[in-house]
RNA sequence: GCGGGCGUGGCGUAGUGGUUAACGCGUCUGGUUGUGGCCCAGAAGAUCGAGGGUUCGAAUCCCUCCGCUCGCCCCA
């Protein structure tokens, strides 16, 4: 007799009704930026084949190797469900041969990813992002201008809090060089530096630099910045991306330390967080410049750069600030009915008024007037139709306002639409 | 993967060893003939996260597990 209950697999909320209105806002939000921009929207499946992702993510980082879901299907194919959005548009790009569209070709997309990832506040194992992508430009222009879609959606959604965090990583082949200078910097204090940091050390030597361990603060502070050592051709990208970023009156800091968790960057890197927010997971937005991906994945070199926004988080953050939604909608009129009679009738006049664009739902014929007119009045209607036998009789219907103080009159059902958009404008 | 906090009706809480687990919100039904909001009355709804243990007696104490949550790691 005991039956366990389901609930959802872990880190994968509901979005319940009352969420609904931020998902608006932000769809919305979406919409008219990419639309401003000239972006267009692309939609890749959720799952791809898995070595789409080991081979451009990176089958060495994190969210490739520990947090990617995969799965073989009963075919035998080797699947992944979806950690990130950049190699699955470039794939598609590379499908459908987008490289003889007009470059570049911007695409945007909003779908869920999944990360099997412990989840807490603002990370989940299934969640949304907004992903934009500029293919098939090395302009740094472009860097400018992606990033722009984001500083202009979060405006528009009221959260002007924000930092935009800058930097460039360099070039594949410069970088290495500085990866050499930065180990023998730390070489000296390995092991004095924190566990993480030592692993690191190896295995990702960059992020020695984004360490938030007390024991490494005092060697990041000395430690070579990549930044300053950027190759002349990435030094110019740089200066432009930052001129360019002025010109558009959009603020930003300089973050030497900003490292990406991604193999395939490269130049640009930026990421928008909330700002004194000392959290790790704090980011809302964050992308770069991939100019050797599509190659990587069999395509000719295409310089592309692109972002992904979490909606999930961008939500928290309007929530954290006070930034109300606008409201849940509701429906404009309610139909009361009483009667098997008179049910059909019911049913025909909701359906005139959907007709006529009018929002309608139909209360239940069990429940008295009474109860009736009650859920009228929690769900929001600002009109309801009353129908009984009588007015089936004289072939109307009562028209009661619910939110002004007027009285119901009474209208021919032939009328209907005309008395009850009267009574809305009321 | 590591560490902290918390699990009592749908939601928010009270109850910290002793009769049928309490309250608010919400839901449902009524308050004469067919009319919402306010008010009043009543009802439904909880195996107190699960299993085991201690005890005459456990929501309350102990153990294990599960779940949620916050932080770290990582990332959006």
């Amino acid at each position: 007799m005991t039956t366990t209950r389901f609930q959802a697999p872990r880190g994968t909320p509901d979005v319940l009704p009352e969420m609904q209105p931020y998902w608006d806002a932000v769809l919305r939000g979406i919409s008219e930026v990419t639309d401003l921009f000239g972006f267009q929207r692309i939609d890749t499946p959720v799952f791809e084949a898995a070595g789409l992702f080991e081979k451009g993510t990176g089958d060495t980082t994190d969210v490739v190797e520990k947090e990617m879901y995969v799965f073989e299907d009963r075919g035998g194919d080797l699947l992944a469900l979806a950690p990130e959005a950049t190699p699955a548009i470039v794939r598609a790009y590379l499908e459908h041969g987008m490289g003889s569209w007009p470059q570049p070709v911007r695409l945007f997309t909003v779908k869920p990813m999944f990360r099997y990832d412990r989840p807490q506040k603002g990370r989940y194992r299934q969640f949304t992002q907004f992903d934009c992508e500029v293919l098939g430009s090395s302009d740094p222009l472009v860097d400018a201008e992606v990033i722009q879609i984001a500083w202009l959606l979060y405006a528009n959604l009221g959260l002007n809090n924000l930092e935009l965090r800058l930097s460039s990583i360099d070039d594949i082949d410069p970088r290495q060089t500085y990866v050499e200078r930065l180990k023998e910097y730390f070489r000296p204090h390995l092991s004095k530096l924190s566990e993480d940091s030592q692993r690191r050390f190896e295995r990702n030597p960059l992020r020695l630099l984004d360490s938030k361990d007390e024991r490494d603060l005092p060697f990041k502070e000395n430690a070579p910045k990549l930044i300053d050592a950027l190759s002349p051709e990435a030094q110019d990208h740089h200066e432009l991306v930052t001129a360019a970023l002025t010109a558009a009156g959009i603020p930003f800091t300089i973050d030497p330390l900003l490292v990406r968790g991604l193999d395939y960057y490269n130049r640009t890197v930026f990421e928008i967080v909330p700002q004194e927010d000392t959290r790790a997971q704090g980011s809302v937005m964050a992308g770069g410049r991939y100019d050797g991906l599509v190659e990587l994945l069999g395509g000719p070199s295409t310089p592309s750069t692109g972002f992904a926004a979490g909606i999930e988080r961008s939500i928290l953050e309007m929530q954290k600030n006070e930034v109300s939604p606008p409201f849940a909608k509701q429906v404009a009129v309610y139909v009361v009915h009483r009667g098997d009679s008179v049910a059909v009738h019911a049913m025909t006049l909701a359906t005139t008024l959907r007709q006529a664009g009018i929002a309608a739902q139909i209360g239940e014929s069990g429940r008295s007037f009474k109860a009736q007119l009650r859920r009228a009045d929690s769900s929001g209607a600002r009109v309801a139709l009353i129908l009984g036998e009588d007015e089936i009789a004289r072939g109307a219907a009562m028209v009661k306002p619910l939110r002004v103080d007027s009285e119901q009159v009474e209208a021919p059902i032939s009328g209907i639409v005309d008395a009850v958009r009267k009574a809305l404008a009321e």
